[in-house]
RNA sequence: GCGCCCAUAGCUCAGCUGGAUAGAGCAACGGACUUCUAAUCCGUAGGUCGCAGGUUCGAAUCCUGCUGGGCGUACCA
């Protein structure tokens, strides 16, 4: 049951009645902003006033003649110029959570129309530890498919892992010149991790060195440019000096950009050359970077040394990975790497070919599109296939699989070209009515605004980050549990608390941002367990369960058999209204596949709970009606709160 | 050069695709623990929604221009 469905189904006609194309007078049906204007408000009659050429008032009142909601809304009214507010009755409010209270789904009815949806998240590159860049891919992909399945959506979770680029001929080239094996045999992965850093930095090191001169060469031009300009400013005449000034505005923006390269090469450089021992390996290595394409080239054409190593890291790696999914409980149907599509990736070059949709220039292999200037290139002049390649063998291999409605890719906004040209191309190839969509996101900043790095410059691991959000939660949960006249858990329980807590503040403080925006956060922040937070909304849930265990009889088994509630202080009557709108919640969040608007439903739960806890005495209330609707609402509040959280891919705990 | 995105309270961010007086959380200040968990609640203060035009009954939201920032842009992913 979905409240502004309802409400929208019985508008619908009686806006026909006056006119055609309901629907987008019917999305200007919405939950009032502010209370006092009632529940929900209907803000459709001022253009269609307009659009009938009648006062809106007039039309309010002839859309009001023609509405039929007398059984769960008290009469309408018309306010301001020409709003329509409605007021949802109580006892229909009663009505509704009882029929809630005796269901499993809390009133979330399943789609009518249920779509096959293919998510494609997480994906990280697995020669290297995951970091904290990878966390947004991961828990928005991670949120999405669990709320499509709740609502009964046939999703398909696929983790698309990087396993065959060039980061592996990175580090089959580190392990063939720069082992230790010692540390291999230690620890591998930690090994290769440092093995593809050192590989990488060297890499760096040379391109920098070449280019260094260049960005040099091209500040000191761009510094005469601007004195230049100077002096043309100073003697321009007033006609000409805006126009010059912004001649040199230009230029100076461009010099701080120039500048900002140039030094970027030159700590990059810099991270070599104040190491003896790294300078000395970097001389002997001068062709690094043209060896390591080398070694990538020979892991695809099959050499037998490459591929028997990339055998033996791969496993390897994964598991390193996959510990991180168990620890933040995510799960994937199919986790098809890079590798798996290989064999395939001829025969979408050729199949490009032949139908003319891609043709050679330069010595590669292009698709050329209408809207952009750059083609998306398929195979390089040197043979080696590319991510566009290996993206359009997923989708085919995809469609053929398990013809989605849906293709979902949850991917840094960086890449939003590629993924346009992508579907593009990929639209004229498939021949289907499959839906393609890029949900990108912002960029995860610290404090400096660039993005999330330690101070040394490096990316900072995701376990470290979870182990400090754990260890923070821990130091929390026992500080609060010692202040107790009588402390309550284990140390057993303590750290499963922390655990559950530690790991929701992390995946929270994603999940509660826009999407699209990029985001900063300190560590301090993220783990803040106050406020707006995962911690917020699992203690809402703690209290409740705090009631339930201090009550004398079964109260939970009470509450289930509860046939009627009590609305009549505020906090409860918002309460009640606020767990009946679960369901416009969850499909919010596929309107736009914006987690923020669960986390946000729930906090304003957790909110109104709060509220109610302050003035609704539960096990005191002056009857026993009163406690047992109490009661009730208390449990449809944690029972909703436990199962929202679940669709963020956070836990809940009994006390904390 | 071209393209995409962003600018909202001191800070971090929402703002439901045009609705009524722009909201939270931190931080600040003042209150509330003999009463179901104070990881909480109540209150105060804080805003020319980057600037200038336009569209209309109505704009933070849509259009144009400007300013400032981020990102991408032929063989990395």
């Amino acid at each position: 049951m979905n409240i502004l469905s309802q409400i929208r189904d019985r508008f619908r006609p009686a806006l026909a009645n006056l006119t055609e194309g309901v629907d987008p007078l019917l999305e200007m049906i919405r939950p009032s902003q502010d209370a006092s204007f009632g529940d929900y408000q209907a803000n459709c009659a001022m253009p269609l006033g307009k659009q009938l050429g009648l006062p809106p008032r007039e039309v309010a009142q002839r859309l009001i003649d023609g509405l039929n909601v007398d059984d769960f809304c008290d009469p309408p009214e018309i306010a301001g110029p020409g709003f329509i507010n409605l007021r949802l009755k109580s006892d229909w409010l009663i009505a509704q959570l009882v029929a809630a209270l005796s269901d499993t789904r809390l009133g979330v009815d399943t789609t009518d129309s249920p779509d096959v949806v293919v998510i494609d998240y997480s994906s990280p590159n697995v020669a290297k530890p995951m970091h904290v860049g990878h966390i947004r891919s991961t828990v928005i992909g991670d949120c999405l498919a669990r709320v499509l399945r709740h609502l009964g959506h046939q999703v398909i979770g696929d983790n698309h892992l990087g396993d065959w680029g060039t980061q592996f001929g990175m580090i089959i080239y580190g392990y063939k010149h720069f082992v230790e094996d010692a540390a291999y045999q230690e620890n591998p992965v930690m090994e290769l991790s440092r093995l593809y850093q050192r590989v990488n930095r060297l890499i760096e090191f040379h391109a920098g060195k070449r280019n260094l001169p260049l960005r040099d060469q091209k500040v000191a031009q761009l510094e005469e440019q601007v004195d230049t300009q100077l002096s043309v400013c100073r003697d321009a005449d007033e006609k000409q000096k805006k126009k010059q000034e912004k001649v040199l505005r230009k230029l100076q923006s461009q010099l701080a950009q120039t500048r900002k390269e140039r030094d970027g090469l030159a700590e990059k450089l810099s991270q070599v050359t104040t190491d003896p021992e790294l300078l000395r390996v970097a001389e002997e290595h001068q062709d690094i970077g043209e060896a390591v394409l080398q070694e990538t080239v020979r892991l695809h054409a099959g050499d037998e040394t490459n591929l028997a190593l990339w055998n033996e890291f791969l496993p390897k790696c994964r598991e390193e990975i996959q510990r991180v999914y168990e620890r933040l409980d995510i799960h994937f149907d199919v986790e098809y790497g890079e590798s798996f599509y290989h064999e395939q990736l001829a025969q979408v070059v050729d199949q490009f070919l032949e139908s003319g949709l891609a043709r050679e220039s330069e010595g590669a292999i292009c698709v050329f599109l209408e809207d952009w200037d750059a083609p998306m290139i398929i195979r390089k002049k040197d043979g080696a296939y590319l991510y566009a390649t290996t993206d359009l063998a997923t989708i085919r291999y995809r469609m053929d699989t398990w013809q989605p409605d849906l293709m979902l890719y949850v991917v840094d906004h960086r890449q939003s070209e590629h993924f346009s040209k992508l579907f593009t191309a990929a639209a004229s190839w498939v021949e289907s009515e499959v839906e393609f969509r890029h949900i990108g996101f912002g960029t995860v900043l610290g404090r400096d605004g660039r993005p999330y790095r330690t101070r040394s410059g490096d990316t900072v691991g995701l376990e470290n980050l979870l182990d400090e959000a754990v260890a923070k939660a821990h130091a929390v949960v026992v500080d609060n549990d010692q202040r107790k006249p009588e402390p309550e858990m284990s140390e057993e329980e303590r750290m499963q608390v922390a655990r559950v807590v530690g790991h929701g503040a992390i995946k929270y403080a994603d999940l509660s941002h826009n999407r699209t925006s990029d985001y900063e956060f300190d560590t301090d922040k993220m783990l803040a367990l106050e406020g707006n937070t995962a911690t917020y909304l699992q203690y809402s849930y703690a209290r409740v369960q705090s009631i339930f265990r201090r009550a004398e009889v079964d109260a939970r088994r009470q509450s289930q058999q509860v046939t009627t509630f009590d609305l009549g202080h505020a906090a409860e009557r918002a309460l009640a209204l606020q767990l009946l709108r679960f369901s416009e919640a969850l499909e919010e969040v596929l309107v736009d596949f914006r987690p923020n608007q669960l986390t946000d439903y729930l906090f304003k739960l957790a909110q109104m709970y709060s509220v109610f806890f302050e003035h609704c005495p539960v096990l005191k209330a002056e009857t026993d009606g009163l406690r047992h609707s109490r009661l009730a609402l208390s449990d449809l509040t944690s029972r909703t709160m436990q199962q929202g959280l679940a669709l963020l891919g956070i836990e809940v705990v009994e006390r904390m």
